[in-house]
DNA sequence: TTAAAAAAATGACATTGATCATGTGATTAC
DNA sequence: GTAATCACATGATCAATGTCATTTTTTTAA
């Protein structure tokens, strides 16, 4: 596995940031942007923040993989997003003025930068094409969250199973998927138990095999007409 | 009731502007609002904007509620957002470049303001404060959503009815709560048949009482203890 | 390398809540 | 005023899925 800690990530030949929200940056913004940011490497299941705390800056990945969750009642996990490397993080709460109401783990070991709340904000006031880029970002988002709240509403959990796994693909490109079993029944919204037996089946379909914890997809199609998309 | 048909409104003396996006406006500035809105009667169940179709401005209810919904497959409504007095809508798609993700439908009759789409981005360019309440809006809303979804996918539909109920209180205020069942079943996420026994439940137990189909809250905390918050 | 711990998998069972059928009451249109 | 339509309500049924118990496999750590 790629020996992600001793990495050194500069801003200007950062390849993750070509698709992030500072794509636009060129010349000395990127300089001062690599100025402002301090980078970290992530073990796997490491908190970036959590629920309740007030936020103190953003989180812009470099490489690896966060979720972002809230708790239910009896503390069990619902997935709400997965970022991937190029995503700007925590950055939602720090508009809003309240404390997180979800939480950020690193899924396998991450490199990540951190800017803090006064260098990110001073950025965003003075940089209409960030701003401009946020608002896009959040307004997509929630619409994302529409469709996620309709299909929570109205499909069988196998459908949304079906379509959590291409999502899950796009999340992961070429690599298998890998997340574990209970992470992956928190992002569809169902009982571990029922999720396995769901890939099991899907597995005898041939719509996906599984190579240890590691699911492949086999039939993205057939996945679709699943889900019903 | 109330004949708002001819109603005349302007942003000056609108009193829902106050809590609204534009309520930092003064001067010339709600002069300047005044003249770009124009001011429409909308009936019950009439459309504002639907699903698919492209951003032409945004909507800013003076009086009255609107549903903001999504459909699913077989084209059920869920009702992702209930937005009543003050609440401006539409706003999200402009940002995203994408069409509508969303519907949004009138509750009752409505007194509700169009602003036509450069204007109100103008406006957005131009000002500052107005930026930084959409932002904060925008944020909220994504937090609120993330609530949505857990609730959707960890608690049964009496608790989430239970949470239903209160959080429609909040938007009929002194009123009753005056939903058909259907939509009140697309808010929950549930069948109308479902919704029905359980509205009897509630009833029985002295959570509520029905007049017709308007629904009184008779204990708020009662409802609260059930829907686990 | 082996023991211990954690994750994945399977089985049995109970329950929720959707669906379909039907009836009743309320509102609308002519 | 009456028919027709629509919303509300209730009953019966059953499949989907959650829960609890147990076993097997994989991973981790000594």
């Amino acid at each position: 596995m790629l020996e992600k800690s001793h990495k050194h990530v500069t801003c200007e030949n950062c390849l993750s940031r070509e698709n992030s929200l500072f794509g636009s940056f060129c010349g000395e913004k990127v300089d001062n942007l690599d100025s402002q940011k301090s980078c970290s490497y992530f073990k796997k299941n490491q908190p970036l923040f959590i629920e309740g705390s007030s936020p103190r800056g953003v989180y812009c990945i470099n490489d690896g993989k966060v979720k972002i969750f809230a708790r239910g009642e009896e503390g069990k996990e619902q997935i709400i997003h997965l970022a991937a490397a190029g995503e700007v993080v925590g950055f939602r709460a720090m508009f809003s003025g309240e404390p997180y109401k979800v939480s950020a783990t690193t899924l396998e070991e991450s490199n990540i930068c951190f800017i803090g709340k006064s260098d990110f904000l001073n950025l965003v006031d003075s940089n209409a094409t960030l701003r401009n880029g946020i608002m896009k970002e959040l307004s997509k988002e929630l619409a994302d969250r529409a469709t996620f709240i309709t299909n929570m509403a109205q499909k069988s959990v196998r459908e949304r199973l079906a379509f959590s796994l291409v999502m899950l693909q796009d999340i992961y490109k070429e690599e298998m998927i890998n997340l574990s079993r209970e992470d992956m029944a928190n992002f569809v919204g169902t009982a571990t138990e029922t999720l396995i037996r769901l890939l099991k089946d899907f597995k005898e379909e041939k719509f996906i095999a599984t190579h240890a914890r590691r699911v492949e997809i086999l039939d993205r199609e057939g996945l679709l007409r699943v889900a019903g998309n």
